[in-house]
DNA sequence: CTGAAAGCGCTTACAG
DNA sequence: CTGAAAGCGCTTACAG
C-alpha cells in the first residue's frame, strides 16, 4: 500500500503539499498539481481511511441499525437496505451494519470507538431500548418509526394516523358501514411497533366518527397461517362489505384467498391496502397507501448528512411525517 | 470521548500500561488491573477504532459485497444479510455494506482504503467484473457463486449439478418419463448467474441417461407475471407427469395456480423444488433441495475469518461446494 | 506557492 | 512489573 509519502517522494514534492493537492484546501500550482496527480495515479494511492478518521475526527461512515428477530430475519432489511445504501455512497458515505444482536450495546460500541460519523435506525419502536445510547451518543442519528418519547431526535415516518383516515374517508364516502381491519400480527403489537398502534387506533376512531362499524383482527404470526387466518376473518364477518388491510403477508395472499372464495373485488368486496412495498417488488392490485420505504430511506440519509456536516446548531432536531397518499387501482366500489 | 491518555491518568499509570491491560498482551499487577478497569469504566472508554487500525493495520471490519439490480432491489440482502451479520459479529467483526452500485471500483475503494480487513461476495457471476479488482487486492475474499475462473479464489457454494442429479434421480426412480422444469427467468441467465446455467445443463443431461424428456422453460421476469407464465408452462405439456422449479417466485406463486387449474399434488403432479429460503421463511410445501443461504453465510465468514487471522500461508484457496439434501415431502408419486 | 513539524490516539519494541 | 518514546499515515497551523 502506497502511503502520502511515497507521492510526495514520487512527485517531489512535501506530504502536506500531497494533501493540499489532493483535499483543494490550499493553492497549488498547476505543475505540481499534475505532477501530484500523476503520483497517485502510478502508484495507485488511496488514503488510509483510519489515519485519515484520526487527524480529522470523520469516517465518512454511516451505522445501519436494524432489528433481527428471533428466528434470525431482519424484515426491515429487505425494503430499506438498498435505497439507503444508494443514498449514502451518493454523497459519499460508507454504510456499517449494525443489527442489534447484542442489544443496544452495540451502539455504544460502534459510536463511541469513532466508527461512524452518524446512525440510521430502523424498526424503531415506541420504548425502544436503544434511544438512551443514542441520546447519550455524541453522534447525530435519524430513527425510522416514531417512538413515544421524540425529545431531541429527529424522527422519520410515514403520517399512519393521517393514513388511517384516508383510507376510513374513502370508504365512507363509497358508502360502506361495515369494514373487516386486518392489523400486523399480534406479535408486532407486543414488540412496541409503533404503527400498526398508531394505524389501528386511528382507523377505529375515525369509524367511529363516521358511524362506521370496523371488525379488527390480528394478521397470522406465521406466513404458512395467512391464507388460513384470512379465511376465517371472511368466515367471521359475511357482513362486511370492505376490508383494509395493513399486513404485507395478508395483502399477497389476498387474490388467491379470494379466489378460492369465489369473492370479486370490487363487486363483493372493496378492498384498501396499507402497504410496504420495496424496490422492486410489484405493489398490490389493490387500492392503497403505498408507503414507499425507499423514499423513507432516502430522506433518513439526507437528514442525517445535513446534520453531520452542517455548522452544528441550526434546525433543532424534529419529527417529520411523511404525508400518506392513497393510489386508485380500482378496487372499491 | 475518553481517550487512552485520560485512562491513564485517572488510574495513575502510563499509557502502554493501560493498552497491555486492555490487550493482556504483557502482564499487569492485579492491583493496577483494577485500577484500570475501574477508570476505564467510570469514563466510559472506548478505543478510538480509527487509531486502532493505524497502529494495527487491523480493521475488525469485514466488507460485505452485494449487487443490486437496475431497479434499486438487492435479492441476496434478503437471504444472507441477518446470518452473515450475526456470525461476523459472533467473531468480533462489524460488517461494511458495499453495493457494487459504482461498479467495481466501490471495491478497490474499501480495500485500498484499508476500511476493511476482508471480502465477502454475494451474487458473484461466471464472469464477474469484481474478480480482476479481487485478484489485485491484497485482502482475503471467500464468494458465493462459482465464477468460471476460480484460480487463486476461495469459494463456496451450493453443489448444482449434483442436485440436479439427485433431483432427476428421484423422479426417474418414481418413473416419470416427461418432466417440465422451470428455470430461473431468461435475465437471470443473461446475467451470467452460474447456478442457473448449471442446474439447468446438468438436469438436461442427466435425464438423457435415464431417457427423460425434459421441457425446460424460463419463469417470468416480474412478480405479476409469474403465474400466468406458470399456466401458460402447464397448457404447453399436459402430457408431463412432474414439474421442477428452479425459482422462488414460481415456487410461491404453485400452489395457488395449481389450485385454479384443480391439478393435485401429487396425484395429478408430481413437484420438486429447488428453493432458496431465508431465515424466518417458511418452506414450499413441496419436496425440494433447500438450498439454505444462512449456511453458507456462516461457512464464508467463518472461512474469510481463518484467513485474516491464520499464520499466512496455510492451506490454498479452494472451492467448496455444498453437498445437496433432497428434503422430501410427500409431493412426488 | 511550498515545507517542516506537531498532533490525532493508539501499539509495541526498548530500557530499566 | 512499568514507563518514555517512536511510529502507524494522515491533516493543518505556522513560517517563509
Amino acid at each position: 500500500m502506497a502511503t502520502i509519502a511515497d507521492v510526495a517522494r514520487a512527485a517531489g514534492v512535501s506530504r502536506s503539499t500531497v494533501s493540499y493537492a489532493l483535499s483543494g484546501k490550499r493553492a497549488v500550482a498547476p505543475e505540481t498539481l499534475s505532477r501530484v496527480r500523476r503520483a497517485v495515479r502510478d502508484l495507485g494511492y488511496t488514503p488510509h481511511a483510519g489515519a485519515q478518521a484520526l487527524a480529522l475526527a470523520r469516517t465518512e461512515v454511516i451505522g445501519l441499525v436494524l432489528h433481527v428477530d428471533h428466528t434470525g430475519a431482519a424484515p426491515a432489511v429487505t425494503r430499506y437496505v438498498a435505497p439507503i445504501s444508494s443514498a449514502a455512497r451518493r454523497l459519499g458515505y460508507d454504510l456499517l451494519l449494525v443489527t442489534d444482536i447484542d442489544g443496544p450495546s452495540a451502539l455504544r460500541r460502534i459510536t463511541a470507538s469513532g466508527r461512524v460519523d452518524g446512525l440510521v435506525l430502523l424498526d424503531v419502536t415506541q420504548d425502544d431500548l436503544r434511544l438512551p445510547v443514542l441520546r447519550a451518543a455524541e453522534r447525530p442519528a435519524v430513527l425510522i418509526g416514531l417512538p413515544r418519547d421524540v425529545g431531541g431526535l429527529d424522527v422519520l415516518d410515514l403520517d399512519f394516523p393521517a393514513a388511517a383516515e384516508v383510507v376510513v374517508d374513502h370508504l365512507a364516502a363509497l358508502g360502506h358501514r361495515r369494514v373487516t381491519l386486518v392489523t400486523p400480527p399480534r406479535e408486532v403489537f407486543a414488540r412496541g411497533v409503533g404503527h400498526a398502534w398508531r394505524f389501528r387506533s386511528a382507523c377505529l376512531s375515525r369509524a367511529r366518527e363516521w358511524g362506521l362499524r370496523v371488525y379488527p383482527h390480528f394478521a397470522a404470526a406465521r406466513q404458512v397461517d395467512t391464507g388460513p387466518v384470512l379465511d376465517a376473518v371472511f368466515r367471521a364477518h359475511p357482513d362486511a362489505t370492505a376490508l383494509v388491510v395493513h399486513d404485507d403477508r395478508s395483502v399477497a395472499a389476498l387474490p388467491s384467498v379470494l379466489h378460492r372464495r369465489a369473492m370479486r373485488v370490487p363487486g363483493d368486496l372493496s378492498v384498501v391496502a396499507l402497504h410496504f412495498w420495496g424496490a422492486g417488488g410489484t405493489p398490490p392490485p389493490y387500492t392503497a397507501v403505498d408507503a414507499a420505504p425507499a423514499e423513507l430511506g432516502r430522506l433518513a440519509v439526507r437528514r442525517l448528512v445535513s446534520r453531520m456536516t452542517a455548522a452544528s446548531g441550526d434546525e433543532p432536531a424534529g419529527v417529520t411525517l411523511v404525508r400518506p397518499q392513497l393510489t386508485d387501482r380500482a378496487s372499491t366500489a
